[in-house]
DNA sequence: ACCTGAACACCGTTCAAGT
DNA sequence: ACCTGAACACCGTTCAAGT
């Protein structure tokens, strides 16, 4: 209800305002800003708890599919559902392993569909982190971009529409051949598009004969 | 040379110190913090700049290779070496689109490398900007975690070591069954992992018929 | 058992004043 | 043309004190 402080200006320039602080967290629930201590060992602990709660609201209601990939898809697709809906939250989490019962749970959906794709226990617990690392990576960017205030987001979008059109012909003859063609920084699409050329690299394996691997 | 403050406990319980601030920088440089003001707009300013040099430096000497992949590969592993050699400056620079000579000129190379590899201009356009966000993504990432203090850092890993390895077989058959073939999340290999696929993907593209895009 | 409030050691940024 | 230094509005965290 009460609008926590004007705060006419951000800590970073290019900080959207209304990141998680004691302070704002104290005055949202009536209470004052150090009484968190009394519930979190520190702010870590609060971000812990957090990425489990994210899980959660992401994983309702799932149930895997027959087909592996769409299973795979789904779970994805919610995980970075929750991170978009909570940007400034995204970033604090994204990059930690939350080791609590919502994150088991997917983590065990998304090796099983491996496993019944037909990929060896080997091939699922490597395709597992490196499909899950692009998830979240690409969440860390899309988050983080998200948090920037409007103006500074404005300025890379438009690098794609102004400073990248503006380069001259003759020095420039690719980037001018598909500038067309090239999606903005944060185009939606980029994360399925990327995370079907994955499944397509390792449905591939699955029909091929095993590689090498180091 | 002087240490600037004894910085007994930072800023975030999570935060492993020494982040770029101007304080720091103007005990550095022998000035006062708000000097650098008469030189950047603002701390965003300074960062955009930073990308810029960043770049450069990920770019000198660098020749393409007539193997577009190798070209490729080896572009995207300049970037990433120098985002991992000033990991809390990678934070802050790499969801950022630097729009300066040094970007213009990877982003040129790159997809030129795509375009030699048989591509459309279309196909090129897309698949410069799904990889370079696979790249980005997984920098943040890496360098977020690494930004994190050494004991932040060790319990998360300490998860696939001890926690992952916990869990009931029964309720967990599948993460029990690939857990010895799970790598770590900061495993350094990852990355070639990742990239490898997404163009064993694009080069899929490249020999089959080309498929309906969206 | 839980909360308060002052205090500490930090932030980016502004602005009047210096040279 | 460039720098200083006080000030402002913020941070996470500690700790003695309250109920």
């Amino acid at each position: 209800m009460a609008s926590p402080s004007s705060c006419t200006r951000s800590r970073y320039s290019n900080s959207g305002g209304d990141s998680l602080t004691f302070r704002a967290l104290g005055a949202r629930l009536g209470v004052d800003a150090t009484a968190v201590y009394r519930h979190f060992a520190d702010k870590d602990e609060l971000i812990l708890e957090l990425v489990d709660r994210l899980l959660k609201e992401a994983m309702a209601g799932f149930t895997p599919d027959d087909n592996w990939r769409k299973t795979n898809v789904d779970i994805y697709e919610r995980v970075r559902a929750v991170h978009l809906k909570f940007p400034r939250l995204a970033v604090l989490v994204a990059s930690r392993t939350g080791r609590r019962a919502h994150e088991f749970s997917a983590v065990e959906h998304i090796i099983g569909a491996l496993r019944r794709a037909g990929l060896s226990p080997e091939s699922a617990g490597r395709y597992y982190r490196v499909l899950t690392e692009y998830v979240l990576g690409y969440m860390i960017e899309e988050a983080t971009f998200r948090s920037l205030d409007a103006a500074t987001q404005d300025g890379d979008r438009r690098a794609w529409l102004v400073e990248y059109r503006a380069l001259p012909d003759d020095e420039f003859p690719n980037i001018a051949s598909s500038i067309d063609h090239i999606p903005i920084d944060d185009d939606p699409r980029i994360f399925g598009w990327g995370l079907d050329l994955l499944l397509d690299a390792v449905e591939q394996q699955i029909q091929a004969p095993p590689p090498v691997s180091t």
